[in-house]
DNA sequence: TCTCCGATTAGAC
DNA sequence: CTAACGGTCTAATCGGAGA
């Protein structure tokens, strides 16, 4: 008996947005839909017919949006809690078939198969369960590393024949090697536009070209993550299953504006709700952050425009997550930067320096100060409970004209019982 | 020359 | 009516400042 190498999968939603839309709008089953990023600006999502129109992946939709339109295909504004629920179920699932698993993507998910017997059984197996209980297709590749797994998901998903699975692991090497000398070395995951127009340059154009560089020039030229890729593709493990998520290092709250915004006042407020979502977050995985950075943009496109792009960072005098204070810092920051003339387009903060509560380096010279949490366990409970934005730090979000436009954006169905359809 | 640090780059989704 | 182009996150690498 062969000792099979130990496959790992990759279970991947199709088109997951889109589907997750579809669940709760039967209507729009063999309709082109695309679902559009925040402030309904680029198309993040497309069903097949859509892509099957040549809308492409991240297209701005001014662009498109003619011919979309001439075409019926509908377009809706992205609803994140929707797609947050339905990535946990999926998850709960994928996890009931495997003790070990990786959380990869909002609608990706690494699955370790070791000593699983009938892979392409169980395979079918998930993909039935996870379409039973959601309502959501996926599809599953299996190989011995993640890159080959990736790889095999991106094939099972373009081979109708491979009916949404496909295990590399079941190739001979002499098929592996046919296989992938047809596949663009683009589809390797870790290889995007700019490394596979360099890659070109060297005459590696297909996975196969990468899997047989010569590895001493391929390091001198790319570096050590192109050899790890390499390393990958050829059945040799490099990146790790990581079962843990591990705590934020940065956390950024920023968001385009719906129209171009001109006061101050108007900026400190859609600030204010940055610094609540920020540090809502920082809270939930019990961390401080000791450096918060404000910025603030002019409209990079409209190059007829005057361009301005401040950003200031400050140290903390001490690590917080208090949202009060980040706030006060944050409006202080955004009055330095503040000049008056530009139209302001995208506002946004970042924290750092993050670390979990109470293991920081505590300042000798400073008596240690007692930190009440309960103000702010008190506001994430109520906002938990009733829904964000309950209550709010500052203004928050109390002014208009920054808000973005979400001009088709679906009900809450699953996470907001005001929003459950009629029956 | 070495080290540290911030900025930049590239990628994923 | 017109203008209209996402948000977060990580790791590696680069380049300058200071020791």
């Amino acid at each position: 008996m062969v000792t099979a190498l130990s496959p790992l999968a990759l279970v991947d939603c199709n088109n997951f947005y889109v589907s997750c839309e579809r669940l709760f709008r039967p209507d729009l089953q063999r309709v082109p839909v695309v679902v559009l990023s925040n402030n309904d600006g680029c198309v993040v999502s497309r069903s097949n017919e859509a892509k099957a129109l040549g809308i492409r992946m991240g297209q701005p939709w001014f662009e498109c949006k003619a011919l979309a339109e001439q075409h019926g295909v509908l377009a809706l504004s992205s609803n994140y809690a929707l797609y947050a629920d339905l990535s946990n179920r999926v998850m709960r699932i994928l996890s009931d078939f495997s003790p070990r698993t990786e959380v990869y993507s909002i609608d990706e998910c690494f699955v370790d198969l070791s000593g699983m017997p009938d892979l392409r059984a169980l395979s079918y197996r998930i993909r039935q369960t996870v379409l039973k209980w959601t309502g959501l297709p996926v599809c599953v590749g299996i190989g011995s590393t993640k890159t080959l797994a990736k790889l095999a998901n991106h094939i099972a998903k373009k081979h109708p024949r491979s009916r949404g699975v496909f295990n590399d692991n079941d190739l001979s090497e002499a098929q592996r090697s046919r296989l992938f000398g047809r596949i663009d070395v683009g589809e390797v995951w870790g290889v995007g536009r700019r490394l596979s127009s360099r890659l070109a340059v060297h005459g590696i154009r297909t996975v196969q070209d990468l899997r047989q560089a010569h590895v001493p020039s391929l390091r001198a030229e790319f570096g050590v993550v192109m050899e790890k890729t390499q390393r990958e593709l050829n059945g040799l493990s490099c990146i790790d299953l990581q079962e843990v998520q591990a705590d934020k290092q940065q956390i950024i709250a920023s968001r385009s504006f719906g129209s171009m915004v001109e006061d101050v006042d108007v900026l400190k407020d859609a600030v204010s709700m940055f610094v609540a979502n920020a540090c809502a977050k920082l809270r939930a995985q019990g961390s401080h952050a000791s450096v918060i950075q404000v910025f603030l943009m002019t409209n990079r496109f409209r190059q007829d425009l005057p361009q301005y792009m401040p950003s200031l960072v400050v140290p903390l005098p001490q690590p917080t997550s208090d949202s009060l204070v980040v706030s006060r810092w944050a409006a202080h920051l955004v009055e330095r930067m503040f000049r008056a003339g530009y139209q302001y387009k995208k506002a946004g903060v970042m924290l750092s320096g993050i670390a979990p509560q109470g293991r920081y380096q505590t300042d000798w010279l400073e008596p240690p100060q007692a930190v009440d949490t309960r103000l702010m366990d008190a506001l994430d409970g109520l906002n938990q409970r009733y829904g964000r934005g309950t209550v709010k730090v500052s203004t928050q979000g109390a002014y208009t004209g920054w808000q973005m436009n979400q001009t088709c954006k679906s009900p809450d169905y699953t996470t907001d019982w005001h929003a459950m359809p009629v029956v």
